[in-house]
DNA sequence: AGCGGATCGCTAATTTTTTAACATTAATGG
DNA sequence: CCATTAATGTTAAAAAATTAGCGATCCGCT
């Protein structure tokens, strides 16, 4: 019972799915998966997660569409802090190191002046 | 078998364990855990986690010592980058702005201007 | 009205994960 | 030198996660 944040592999895997999404269908996630799992598989995950109050899920139509009951900010800072805390001994700085040098997407030249924004109205913020 | 990093949830969390100590025993693990988990359960975890070349271990005396074997910046990396594909739409800037508001290990004033320097330097190498 | 396609809930089997018991070996101290 | 303590490897049982089969329902169409 014991665990990181009480999501199994697979159970977290389809709450990524759908945080990229921001919500789907049964058939959006068995897409996004991409292995040849069934339908019936999803569903069983999907209501699992409905159950633990990870997503909700509304009618639409004759079908159901999941969002995530999280919302994406709240769940992006809890994904975050658990990257600091596990790599960068609590200190985001180096985490904000690291992105500046990922090289998946990149940032720009125009987002790095937009950072530089982003920053002055932080220290006036907190000065 | 499928899986986002091919690690069960106690394997990531042990996994995890080792990041933040920067290697250890059967006993540090245990007393890391804090919950009642036999030491003979964290060596079959550890024994699994070498298997799948996570760890790697060396004899310390009587016992073993074990190892992150995936060295700390690309293990980061790869983490930041999960967070950054599932929460920020592959922008990382995005991420860097929620690090900012980050409460916990919140980045000091002398933080900020040591990553404005680190963006100075950034612009520099990158221009 | 009846058929095909899509979706759902329920149930159960299979596989994986998690746990710890047990036997063994090595150092330590009385 | 023997008992105790601290490790370890092996093995197997228990629990949890993962998978999918099946029947029912609802819709749209001919």
């Amino acid at each position: 019972m014991p665990s990181i944040d009480g999501l199994s592999r697979r159970e977290r895997q389809i709450l990524d799915i759908l945080y990229r999404l921001e919500g789907g269908s049964v058939k959006d996630v068995q897409i996004a998966l991409n292995d040849g799992t069934s339908d019936s598989t999803i569903r069983t995950l999907l209501g699992i997660l409905v159950n633990k109050e990870k997503l909700v899920r509304k009618e639409s139509g004759m079908r159901y569409i999941y969002f995530p009951a999280i919302e994406r900010k709240k769940a992006s800072q809890q994904a975050l802090e658990r990257v600091v805390s596990t790599f960068f001994k609590e200190s985001p700085l180096l985490a904000v190191r690291s992105l500046l040098e990922m090289k998946k997407g990149k940032i720009s030249r125009e987002e790095v002046e937009q950072l530089e924004a982003i920053i002055e109205k932080h220290k006036s913020k907190n000065k």
